[in-house]
DNA sequence: ACTGCGCCCTACCTACCAGTAGATTGGGCC
DNA sequence: GGCCCAATCTACTGGTAGGTAGGGCGCAGT
């Protein structure tokens, strides 16, 4: 599906993988020119720049995200399993070859991101705060979750222990680390207080 | 006490709040010069190449930070303090300008780093872990903290949470929610289970 | 058949990168 | 004075960064 997209998606595709891997800083139109035998100029053509290539690239992601989000709410309605399933989607990108979640790696160049981009990354993390909060509220409400305080206090600590472990667990290249941090996340909900 | 160390620390110096802010790929030996008013060459004289520097600075901060945690466990006898004073010296970096913590940024830029500073940060969340599971252990024993399982597991969800809640806070420039974060990890610890 | 346009190309620019060669400066020592 | 040596300098290399100018190819509509 990705040989017959148009090059505009194609470029995107490759940027995404070369931020999650590699950062903001450390990939450049050559290297997405070299990923799908083109010319840097034809990617001029498409992004007239980085810092609008990379917002673009962010906007979608950020869309398609929350495409997957409601997906998963449409398909599971006890907040357990939806919490799973959210976690998965980190899991998966990490064990698919040293990639970080994208807006975790966005966020650790913010000093020098574009400012459009920077923006993209904070409403982001608010889409992902907002819709944990959702979840938690209604975990705690049918005593499925247990916790102190407002879910949104929750849900900030919780996405924090997750990019946090993702941060630890692919510098040393050791999905299980990212595994074990996040199950005894969920399993401070669901038992503890 | 900057303006009198001799050259190559302050080299470092200025090496590390680079790296903090900007990360490895962001910064130069261009950089560093000016701000130093000394020549590029006289940088590579002390420091052969930007690998070697990078290992040389993030060695010198990792025996710094052993340092600070010995002298905290000398003068507080009690864990809730102890991991107090450890949660500052993070929140301290963050507020002095946008600083992230030396190693989530050296963290973050793993899949771009050179060898033998990928294993010093390694070494680095390492000594973390077993200096914060030694606090929790103790912790627990005095009946002071509560947890389940492992004190090295909780110790890895600590330092995940600590280190992501700073990625996020500084994308938004709002030490406010590391403060949120952070305290409300202690709190699961000194109430919760 | 001609035109317009989407798309990609070659060729180039300026700025910056890490790193090197070799001269120069200046203080301590004999 | 003559020497050494640490430390800094000027001047440069080869390579890569993001970005630009302008030409050409092929396909649509007319």
């Amino acid at each position: 599906m990705t040989s017959i997209a148009p090059t505009a998606d194609r470029i995107l595709d490759i940027a995404e993988g070369l931020v999650q891997t590699r950062g903001y800083e450390a990939f450049s139109y050559a290297d997405i020119a070299d990923a799908l035998s083109i010319r840097k100029a034809s990617i001029h053509y498409h992004y007239p720049s980085k810092a609008e290539l990379t917002r673009a690239m962010a906007a979608r992601y950020r869309v398609a995200f929350a495409g997957r989000l409601a997906q998963v709410e449409a398909e599971f309605p006890d907040p357990t399993r939806r919490l799973m399933c959210y976690i998965r989607q980190f899991q998966d990108a990490l064990r698919e070859g040293d990639h970080m979640c994208l807006y975790g790696m966005l966020a650790s160049d913010a000093g020098t991101l574009p400012e459009a981009v920077r923006t993209e990354v904070n409403g982001f993390f608010a889409d992902q705060e907002a819709w944990l909060a959702r979840v938690l509220a209604d975990g705690r409400a049918r005593e499925e979750f247990r916790f102190d305080g407002r879910p949104d206090a929750a849900a900030a600590a919780l996405l924090a222990g997750l990019e946090g472990a993702m941060l630890v667990a692919r510098s040393r290249r050791d999905v299980a680390h990212f595994a074990a941090v996040a199950s005894r996340l969920v399993g401070s909900l669901t038992s503890g207080g």
